[in-house]
RNA sequence: GGACGUAUAGCUCAGCUGGUUAGAGCGCUGUCCUCACACGACAGAGGUCCCUGGUUCGAAUCCAGGUGCGUCCACCA
């Protein structure tokens, strides 16, 4: 066996390991070994195929890798299954800005086909970017079922459902008011319109025989009503009559409207309905059959109908007609006003609403719903009359879909509450192209186009969200009837970050639940945001971003995965910053040496058959301790208790077995014990930690990959007097380190100078190994190793003797020099030890004996209690 | 405007259904290169558990109110 380096390094490893895993095939639930009947699926949230990995995608990395091995190692078929997304008006935009930075082209110069090309060009060269990252991450995925949201596969399933639900008519085209953003020149989903404060003016403005306020005057071209609120007195008369509006193009035609959405208390009480321009305006005017007239076009410019004020933009024409109202004296006043302004989330540009003809999923309308013969929706039957809505929050409420942590859930209900249609097309040309072909006033929606000629198919494109609403179904292969979908769906557990519950999560729930009668998976866990130290978001402009892959090559992949593993919790922000990183490397480089320290005196960890037979109290002390252990992390990796599972873990490792049971080992040593241990760490931490356990492993001279060994199993209970007894050996050790008095000798240094002086004598090898004779754990006494008689401070703690070498110990005159103590001090030591031994047995301080003591409070309490309800029985 | 979350050591956070003297990691101080590890060992300093009330034999923990911070939703002209 080849000599393991002094500190682990982790660059010399990583890719040969994820190349064997890799290799193996093992990524592959089909070719795993063994029996596997139970099947553990996640699919990833595909990351956008133009991106780079940030810590965002590393987290989700960690956890999801962290589950599957944890499944993969307890004997499920586990599958991870791995994807991009195609991101449309994402991707779109980016090649665009690059077009233009390369070529001065528009998308329009290249026409949509060879823009197309560019865009796929763009896309195959930056997939194999994300591909490399994930990998340097250690994620277990099964590359051979990588799917991306706008190959063959997944349009064939976006094409079938898309069809399905037009047949169901829940799919319908409409003209509605929608979000368009000029700049992206695209409608925007409710959900991806971002508010912006802003300092605005409200204008007050004389409208024939009301005065009403307006933080919009250009729209006024467009109005076509006014609305009061149904209740106010003040405007009672006006309902229902017709008025003429003198404007700034001459006067023009108005009806008042009584509408409840009107808020009496603001401004004037009375609004200007503007149906084109502004979603509650057409509300209005939808309720109370008022015409619309549009007069800003899809550049963000006044249209032709606006006279003078044409070509403007809205902006420029605000500042003129208030300028020609003010003119004719039409403005009453103008106040400052604090408003959010709406933006588009992508680029920030300001929306305009529009009509515009655009194709919606209904979700309020019924449809017999269509339930699943295999994984059935408990509580509804097949063809019951159900709607969109009431499936999305049926399967919520009934808890077959479990959201973690469960406050997202209020979040949840809360938000489709006020679900609207959602409105699917938009006018980009990166995406799924709608499925419907025209010709003439013939319509046809199918997967395939139709026969004949002169069809010409929809140019608008799905919302992005359309296709990965699909995602862990069409990933499995349907529509087809794939061993997969039998298999893996509905799939274990979704993880991802809280930000897309909705535009994601909630959508993913719509489509499968409509399409397969099928939950698409049975736990969701959100994590949160990675942020800085001091909690602000990473960003380029503060300089704070930190790059996965550049902290995973300062301190390894597995340190990394730790301090996103370790102290979050899910749904919460996380913070990380460098120095945690390296805490964390510590901890790797400690497993490493603890690993270096047992394998050290052996050649294989596994050809020595263990010989679990504990001698010493701290041999049955350390078994009891690890297989609670075990068992604890073991429950909490079941219950997605990732952070407190970790925390357990390194608590254990570093300062159970690495701080005293190795220690002790250095006097006394049970092989067996230590490489069961350690054989199992090596197991439990694999999933935290795939690469330095592997190669741990790997150097212990195991068998097959360490990857698919079996989840250790804690055998054995932890038995509660060992415990104790070990505790008090601990208390009274730190007794002894502890002493303190008012000696001239700092007390810290009473313990180095013992042992100081102990090796220079030869009696003592190490620190360690007082620790042993003061517990009497090694059977080695001062005596036998010093091949003389020499005294010992003894002491009887409950059953177990205590022996404290100490003052016979040394030879005092070799030992001046070092100590540079006088003989008294030492037998003030010594007298002080014995005290504190005295404490150890009858102050209470050591826990067995203050388990007594709590059960005397307890007891007292109990009573004190049993008194009040027998004084409160008497008053009664 | 509505909802949710959160407040514990200098920093980042644990502390479950109320019960010993409130914990960890990092940082800080001291001692020590002892043959697994200085990316280490041992020890030490450091806390009015945001405030005010209440419930209780007992509150960091439960309840009410307040304050600070954060996030989401809605957006009213």
């Amino acid at each position: 066996m080849k000599e393991m380096s002094k500190a682990y390094d982790p660059s010399s490893v990583e890719d040969a390991i994820y190349a064997a895993w890799e290799k193996s095939g093992f990524f592959n639930p089909d070719t795993l070994p063994g029996k596997r009947a139970r099947s553990f699926s996640i699919v990833l949230p595909p990351p956008n195929v133009t991106g780079i990995l940030h810590l965002g995608h590393a987290v989700m990395l960690a956890v999801q890798d962290l589950a599957v091995r944890f499944e993969r190692m307890r004997g499920a078929k586990a599958l991870w299954l791995p994807g991009t997304d195609h991101a449309a008006i994402a991707t779109q935009t980016k090649v665009e800005k690059l077009l233009k930075e390369k070529t001065g082209k528009t998308r329009h110069d290249l026409g949509r086909e060879a823009f197309l090309r560019e865009v796929e060009k763009f896309v195959n060269e930056s997939k194999d970017t994300i591909h490399r990252q994930i990998r340097k991450m250690g994620s277990s995925c099964d590359w051979s079922r990588e799917a991306y949201t706008l190959d063959e596969p997944r349009t064939l399933a976006v094409r079938t459902v898309f069809k399905m639900m037009h047949k169901d008519g829940l799919i319908y085209r409409g003209n509605r008011i929608v979000n368009w953003c000029p700049q992206c020149a695209s409608t925007l989903a409710d959900d991806e319109v971002e508010y912006k404060p802003a300092k605005e003016k409200l204008y007050w403005i004389k409208y024939g025989p009301f005065v009403l306020a307006t933080s919009r005057p250009e729209t006024k071209l467009g109005d076509t009503a006014v609305a009061v609120h149904p209740d106010d007195p003040r405007y009672k008369k006006h309902v229902g009559k017709k008025y003429m509006i003198p404007g700034v193009l001459g006067e023009f035609e108005v009806v008042v409207v009584a509408d409840p959405v009107v808020d009496m208390k603001f401004g004037s009480g009375v609004i200007k309905v503007t149906p084109a321009h502004d979603f509650t305006d057409f509300e209005i005017a939808q309720r109370h059959g008022v015409t619309m007239r549009q007069v800003i076009g899809e550049d963000g410019k006044m249209m032709p109908n606006t006279g003078k004020y044409a070509g403007m933009t809205t902006a420029e024409a605000r500042a003129e007609i208030v300028k020609d109202m003010d003119k004719v004296g039409l403005i009453e006043k103008i106040e400052d006003y604090d408003h959010n302004l709406s933006v588009c989330y992508r680029c920030e540009h300001v929306i305009e609403p529009l009509p515009k003809l655009q194709w919606f999923i209904n979700v309020t309308k019924e449809f017999p719903f269509r339930q699943s013969k295999r994984a059935p929706i408990k509580g509804l039957k097949n063809g019951q009359k159900v709607t969109l809505k009431k499936l999305m929050q049926h399967v919520v409420r009934t808890e077959q879909i479990e959201i973690i942590p469960d406050r997202f859930v209020k979040t949840y209900f809360h938000w489709i509450d006020n679900l609207r249609d959602w409105n699917i097309s938009r006018q980009i040309w990166f995406g799924h192209q709608v499925p419907v072909w025209y010709r003439g006033t013939e319509t046809h929606v199918g997967v395939e186009p139709p026969k004949g000629e002169g069809w010409t198919q929809d140019p608008d494109t799905l919302d992005t969200w359309f296709s990965s609403g699909l995602w862990t179904f069409s990933t499995l292969g349907w529509p087809k009837a794939t061993k997969d979908i039998k298999t893996f769906h509905p799939t274990s557990v979704m993880e991802t970050g809280y930000d897309i519950l909705f535009f994601w999560i909630a959508r993913m729930i719509l489509m499968t639940t409509y399409a397969l009668g099928e939950v698409p998976f049975r736990t969701v866990y959100l994590h949160g945001l990675v942020r800085d130290e001091q909690g602000r978001k990473m960003s380029k402009s503060l300089g704070n971003i930190i790059d996965p892959l550049d902290v995973a090559k300062k301190y390894g992949t597995d340190a990394v995965r730790l301090s996103l593993l370790i102290g979050t919790a899910p749904g919460a922000d996380s913070r990380v910053w460098d120095e945690k990183i390296a805490g964390y490397r510590n901890f790797t480089n400690k497993l490493w040496n603890i690993a270096r320290f047992i394998l050290g005196t052996r050649d294989r960890l596994s050809a020595i058959p263990y010989t679990l037979s504990p001698k010493t109290l701290a041999d049955r002390w350390i078994l009891g301790r690890y297989a609670a252990v075990v068992k604890s992390v073991t429950s909490k990796l079941e219950r997605f208790e990732f952070s407190s599972a970790g925390e357990e873990l390194r608590d254990f490792t570093w300062n159970e077995f690495a701080d005293w049971y190795l220690e002790i080992s250095k006097i006394q040593k049970n092989e067996g014990i230590l490489s069961h241990i350690l054989d199992g760490l090596l197991r439990l931490w694999h999933p935290f930690m795939p690469f330095i356990t592997e190669a741990i492993w790997e150097e212990s001279g195991g068998k097959n990959l360490l990857m698919i060994e079996a989840w250790p199993v804690g055998k054995g209970k932890a038995d509660a007097k060992t415990q104790r007894d070990f505790a008090l050996v601990q208390d009274v050790v730190s007794a002894i380190r502890n002493i303190r008095a008012d000696y001239r000798v700092p007390p810290s240094k009473t313990v180095d100078a013992i042992v100081s002086a102990g090796m220079q004598l030869g009696l003592l090898r190490n620190q360690s190994e007082l620790i042993c004779h003061l517990a009497r754990i090694s059977t080695l006494t001062v005596e036998q190793k010093a091949g003389k008689p020499v005294g010992a401070v003894g002491a009887v703690v409950r059953d177990m003797e205590v022996f404290v070498p100490l003052s016979g110990m040394f030879d005092l005159e070799k030992g001046k020099a070092r100590l540079k103590h006088e003989r008294d001090d030492l037998a003030k030591y010594v007298s002080a030890l014995q005290l504190k031994l005295e404490d150890a047995k009858f102050t209470g301080r050591a826990p067995a004996l203050v388990v007594e003591s709590e059960r005397t409070k307890l007891a007292e309490a109990k009573e004190r209690l049993s008194r009040t309800e027998t004084q409160i029985a008497s008053i009664k």
